[in-house]
DNA sequence: GGCATTCATAACCACGTAGTTATGGAGTGA
DNA sequence: TCACTCCATAACTACGTGGTTATGAATGCC
């Protein structure tokens, strides 16, 4: 059962309609009814999706009116790619050797 | 039911006994009893974790004598790094753009 | 061949998740 | 005040997940 930090982003993220929810909002901030309108659910699912991001801090909320805006909070996501960032050089072995070339050049540059 | 293939990522990421995996497998190919010792769990239990790591492509398989050899795929962490770039601007609020600051008091007029 | 080791799979359980419909509370506006 | 809009929450269903134990297949070794 995950419960530490990295695995509530990750979770949150593990699903299409939430990062969809995220992307909007990169527009700007928006209401439960706007963020429902692009998809086939039902008002009560959009406000779960959004208590999930409210959790995992990816978002945050504010009362205005009556209505509840949504506004991205993508500072975990720096700590997702932070974590991601450790396997850099794992992603393609022959780019990891050629950057240890241009290195080793670029001490050794008689050799 | 999340099936794409940034969802299966996530989804495999979410989880810490699968995340610690993946970082031993950084040091080299590990079998499933070598990836089990420092948990407490059960043989089965690292066979699932295995499984459904190989099937967000995070891991391959191979077979060597009665051992399955485990090696990190890191290939897709690539691409879910290129879906959470997309956000580093907003990593820093005071990077947010004047026109989606306008385009949010534009959706709420009234106080 | 017989045995031990390594691992996968099946069956089961507890719990989480994603969806639904129904309902009600809070704020706006006539 | 009354009606209406926006949204949260409860109750329910279906399914996914992470764990267990039990079991058996495959391989190496004697």
């Amino acid at each position: 059962m995950p419960s530490d930090q990295l695995s509530t982003v990750f979770g949150a993220l593990a699903d299409p309609t939430r990062r969809a929810i995220l992307a909007r909002l990169m527009e700007g901030d928006l209401t439960v009814g706007e963020l429902r309108s692009p998809f086939a659910v039902s008002q009560p699912a959009i406000s779960r999706h959004l208590k999930v991001l409210e959790g995992a801090g990816l978002i945050s909320r504010t009362k205005r009116a009556t209505a509840r805006l949504s506004h991205l909070e993508a500072a975990p996501l720096m700590e997702a790619t932070a974590w991601l960032a450790r396997y850099r050089e794992y992603w393609d072995e022959s780019f990891e050797r050629l950057d240890e070339l241009l290195a080793t050049l670029q001490r050794r540059p008689g050799q």
